[in-house]
DNA sequence: CATGAATGAGCATTCATTCAT
DNA sequence: TATGAATGAATGCTCATTCAT
C-alpha cells in the first residue's frame, strides 16, 4: 500500500558557498545550452539536469520552476561586459569614427564570437513569451547601448565632426547590421556565409562618410 | 404519429475541390495566428482547429501531423507579394534612390502592416528547429531579396549613380535596418515606440549620400 | 528534436448522453473504490483509470483534477436513499418506537450493508483536508439525520410517549451506536466480531425504556 | 596577530542517554503534530524534522523509515493514563453509576480536552492502512477500555444496581457517544457546536433510568 | 468526409531516503 | 553524532494522434 518505494542515490553533496556558486553556474550554463538548442517549451528539465551533472530534483534545489531558470539563466548572462565597452566609450576622448570602429571590434570579439549571440537570439526567440524579460532586455541592453550611440552621436555632432542628425535620431541604424549579423550567423552561415566583419566595416564607412561629408 | 424529427444539417461535407481548398485555407490561417502568437512547441492543435471552426481530426485529413501543418503554414505565405514587387523593380528604369525609396513603401505597406511581419518573424524563430525552414526560407525570400537588391545596386554603379561598391557586396546593409524593425516592432514597440518610416528614410538618406558622395 | 513521438491509441469513443454518464459513474465508482480503500493522498489516478477501465488521460474529460474527481464521486453519491425515508418518517403516523426500528432496519439495509458505510467513514476521513466536503456532509447528512430524529422525538414528547427530553437536546445519542459500528466494521471487524443488528436493538431497547419510563 | 575565531559550537552531540530520549521524545512529538494535521500520506518528513529542530537526516537515527516513524508514534501515546483510570475503578467500590459518571469526567479531561482526542482519530483515520495499528490500538485501547465497562456492569448486575444485561453485552453502548464526540469535535465543532459534556451526562441519565429501572 | 472522445507517452515537480562532511 | 544537499522513482496532468461513429 505504502508507494514510498525504496531508492538507491549517489549524492554529492556542495556544502561551501563556493561549491553551490559552481553548480548554480554549471545548471545555468547547461540551461543555457539546452534552452538555446531548442527554445522555452521544448526544452526538458531532464536533458539540463543531465548536462549539468546532477540530478533532476537538484535543479529545484536552485531554482523553483523551469520558468525560474529561464529567467535566471538570462539574468545571469550578460551587464559586465557592457560595463565595460561602456565606461571606456563614455570617458575616452575617441571621436566617433574612432569609437564607432572600436566597438565594432567589441561587438565582434566580445558577442558575435561568444555564446551571447546565442543569449541575444535566444532573448529575442522567447522574448514574446516572457514580456518580463522583453522589458528587462530592452532595459539593460537595448536602451543602454542605444544611449551610448547617441550620446556618441551628439559628441559628433557638437564636434563637427558629423554634419547631419541621422545618427542621433536613430542610433538602431548603427546597430541594425550587428543585430543582422547575429540572426544571419545563427540562422543561415552555413547555407550562405556572410563575412561579418567585412560588412561591418562597409557600414561603418558608409555612415562615416555619409555624415561627415567626405566624398567616397 | 408523425415523427417530426428533422435531420439535423450535419456539417455538410466539403466534397467540392473548391470547398477543400477553402478549409485547407482556414485551417492554414489558424496555424498562423497559434503558431505566431505561441510558437511552435507551446501551440495545441486543439486551438488551431477550434480557431479554424474544424474538428481536431479533420486537421489530419489535410497535413499528416504538427510538423506538416507548420511546414504547409510556411510554405502557402510568401512568395506571390514578392513576385510583383521583383518584376516591377527589374523590367522598370528607376534610379537606385526611387528603387530604394520604391521598396521602402513596399515593405512597410506590404510587410510592416500586415501579418507578414509575424510570418517573417515566426520564420526566425523557428527557423532553428526546422533546418528545411530556414533554407526553404532563405532560398525563397532572402537570397531573391538580397540578388534583387545587389542587381539595382550594380546598376547604379554601372551608370555612375553609386561611386561605392558597399552596396554591391552587401545589400544586407539596405535590408538590415527592415530586419531591424520588424524585430523592434515584435518586441519593443509598446515598450518603447519607434517611428520606423522615418527611420528607413534617414537610413536611405544616409545611404545614398554616402554612395553617390553628396555633400549632406 | 520534435518531442511528439508515435502513439497507438485504442480508444473506444462514448459518444450518446447514455454512453458519457455510464463512463462518467464507472469512473467515479472505480474512484470511490481506490480513494476509498487508500485514502486521497495515497490514491493515484493510474489506479483509478485502470480499474474504470479508461486511459489516464479520459479521466480529465469528465473531471479536472484529482480533487475535482473527489468532489465529484462525494457529491455523487448519498441524497436519495435519504430522501425515502426523511419522507415515509416525517408523513407516516408512526410511534417514536416503531419509527426508530424502522430507521435501524433502514440504516442497517441501505448503510451498513452497502457501500455508503465505506463513503461515510471515507468523508470521515478526509473532511479535515476538505473543509468544504466537511460543510456539505454536514449540511446534507448529518444536519438532516439529526433533524429528522429531533422532529420524531418531539412528537414523542407531544404525545405522551416520551416522558423526558434527552432525546430532543441530543438526537445525537440516537446515532452513536450506528457511528460507531461504521467504525467498528471498517477497523475491528475481522479482529473482534460485533453483532450490530442486536447492538442497536439493545440501545433501542434502554433508549425507550428509559425515555417512556417503563419498568424493565 | 590574535586569531578570535571562537569555535562556533556545533549543535552539540546529545551523547547521554537522556538527550538521546528526549530528541526522540521532541521528534515524535513534531510527528504526532504533522500527521495529526494533514494525515500519513500527506505528511512531509521535512516539516516532521523542522518542527522537531533537527535535520533530516536525524529522523533516520531514530527511526528507519517515515512508516516506522509512524507506528513508533502511536506505539509512544496511551496506555500511562489509562492504566491510572483503569487500577482506580477496578479497586475501588464505586457503585455503577459512580464509576460512570467519573469515567465521563475522566474522558472529557484526559481525551477530548487534551491531545489523545486527536490521536484516537488519527489513529482512526489510518488504520486501514496500518492493519498493525489497528491490532495495537484495539489490543491496548479498544478491549481493555470495553472490558473494564463490562466489569463495571457485571458489577452492577451482580449487586442488584443493574437489572438488564445490555450494558453487559454491549459495552460499547457506553462509549458510542464518546466516539461520536471525538468525531464531531475534530469535523463539525466549528460548523456546528455540540455540547459534549451534557450530551454525556444525559446519556448517563438514560442508560441508568433504563438499567435501573427508575421512573424518569 | 468530419468529428471529438479516447489514448498513453511525456514532462514538470515532489519527497522519502542516503551519505559525504 | 548530526546534517542537509543530492537523488530519482513516482505522480498529476497535457496534448499529438487515432479511429469508431
Amino acid at each position: 500500500m505504502m508507494s514510498e518505494t525504496k531508492r538507491q542515490p549517489k549524492p554529492r553533496p556542495a556544502r561551501s558557498e563556493e561549491e553551490r556558486r559552481e553548480k548554480m553556474q554549471a545548471i545555468l550554463a547547461a540551461a543555457f545550452e539546452v534552452f538555446s538548442a531548442k527554445g522555452y517549451a521544448a526544452t526538458r528539465l531532464d536533458d539540463v539536469a543531465r548536462r549539468a551533472g546532477v540530478g533532476k530534483g537538484t535543479l529545484y534545489l536552485y531554482v523553483s520552476s523551469k520558468q525560474d531558470l529561464f529567467e535566471a539563466m538570462i539574468r545571469n548572462s550578460f551587464a559586465s561586459p557592457f560595463d565595460l565597452i561602456e565606461a571606456a566609450v563614455q570617458t575616452s576622448n575617441l571621436s566617433v569614427e574612432e569609437t564607432l570602429r572600436l566597438l565594432i571590434r567589441w561587438f565582434i570579439r566580445e558577442v558575435l564570437s561568444t555564446s551571447r549571440r546565442e543569449m541575444i537570439w535566444l532573448i529575442f526567440r522567447e522574448a514574446r513569451q516572457f514580456p518580463e524579460i522583453a522589458r528587462f532586455h530592452h532595459r539593460e541592453v537595448v536602451s543602454r547601448g542605444l544611449r551610448l550611440l547617441r550620446q556618441c552621436a551628439e559628441r559628433g555632432v557638437a564636434s563637427g565632426e558629423l554634419r547631419t542628425d541621422e545618427l542621433v535620431r536613430f542610433p538602431q541604424l548603427v546597430v541594425a547590421p550587428a543585430v543582422l549579423s547575429i540572426i544571419w550567423m545563427s540562422l543561415f552561415q552555413e547555407i550562405d556565409p556572410l563575412n561579418v566583419e567585412a560588412m561591418l566595416d562597409a557600414q561603418i564607412d558608409l555612415l562615416l562618410r555619409a555624415s561627415k561629408g567626405n566624398a567616397p
